[in-house]
DNA sequence: AACTCTTTCGACTTCAAAGTCAAGTTTCTT
DNA sequence: AAGAAACTTGACTTTGAAGTCGAAAGAGTT
């Protein structure tokens, strides 16, 4: 926090970079209450306490609270996207690159307080457009995942839309019952979700 | 309340019936917004024109907006339990009895409008116990099927709470995506979705 | 047709929480 | 140490939606 003043180069003390990570700690207190107690049950004063600040500090790093769920949505989507990306390159069967993925998913939401938020009703305009559209990306991705697992046998045919529903619920559904520091690790939860996704769509080719 | 005065029986006209007929008709109207845009999300005026009326007209039926999404909350779990208990009788393993309780949960949730919502935080109080106490209900339920399922090898041992959460997730799931008259019918999903709970968590004994 | 209970309405009040502001304090730079 | 930028504050305004009320229109009964 404290740079010396000296000749020589003086570590830069990035002023952009303090903001950043203070508006990004603001994002991830509100996150967190989001995800226990729901946008619209969370106010932001008490996000502020959270914080150990007032109310109006936090609108120095925030434009409106709406921003802030934005951001919520937009954080978990980047993570998710990059997973998605990771996979594309492997080698394997539908089924075993989606295994990959939905581990990679289970982690993301144990870690990091990272969470899929269920409220977008609390977005408008260009907001909602977006994170609508982000989680679209998504889902498609998997459904095309689905798809190829059914055509090289190794996901048992059936409509792809319900077949990823069903599996993605188990992920939304998550971050209202899992408490970071619990009797079950990210971990364990990862191991068993990917277990029973995996046999619950395997196909018959091994 | 009023019981005709006269000496034959001229049709009752019970208002009591058409009371509460109405009233069941707000709460539905309700839960179907609060199903679609959140609790939050949905304003008293918007459930009264849907129905044709003023707001105010609405307070003639319910006290309150909590009081509403309570019963939004009850009505399912009243649903659930009759299916909980109707299973209880059955013969057959673990495995047949979750079978046939989650075919009859995932119709329930795609027929007349019932909706699992994750919406608690909205409410306060006894309210908020209640529902809480009831949902903990199902689960042990549920659990407990599990469990016995695992003791009898009809599905796969693993900590029952993951396998539970897993599944009942879909559920949570299913009311912000599905549309009722859409391109899947109730009886589509719910044949997929037990298809593919049954696959994920089956055991070693058939 | 008069009477009464049920049902509806428009207009009002209340309330909690988002968002703003002017002025103060702290922290870094020179 | 002085000046500037970063940062913080308590008190204020605004807003949107919940909830209330007195009057009136409708429906069934005699």
């Amino acid at each position: 926090m404290k740079t010396p003043a000296s000749k020589s180069t003086p570590p830069p003390f990035d002023r952009e970079r303090q903001y950043a990570a203070k508006r990004r700690a603001v994002i991830f207190a509100a996150g967190a209450a989001f995800r226990k107690q729901g946008y619209h049950n969370t106010s932001m004063v008490e996000i502020a306490r959270s914080l150990g600040l007032s109310k109006a500090a936090l609108y120095y790093y925030v434009k409106s609270k709406e921003e802030i769920l934005y951001n919520c949505h937009i954080m978990v989507y980047d993570a998710m996207d990059i997973s998605v990306k990771a996979v594309r390159g492997n080698k394997g069967t539908g089924l075993e690159k989606l295994e990959n993925l939905y581990e990679e998913f289970v982690k993301l939401l144990t870690r990091d307080g990272l969470a899929l938020l269920a409220d977008i009703g609390g977005l408008k305009g260009d907001f909602k457009k977006t994170v609508l559209m982000r989680r679209g990306k998504i889902e498609r991705a998997v459904t095309r995942i689905v798809i190829a697992g059914m055509k090289d046998g190794s996901i048992a045919k059936a409509d792809p839309k319900v077949t990823v529903f069903f599996f993605m619920g188990a992920l939304n559904w998550l971050n209202l019952w899992f408490e970071p520091g619990g009797r079950l690790s990210g971990e364990e939860i990862a191991q068993a979700f990917v277990a029973q996704m995996r046999a619950g769509i395997a196909g018959p080719k091994p």
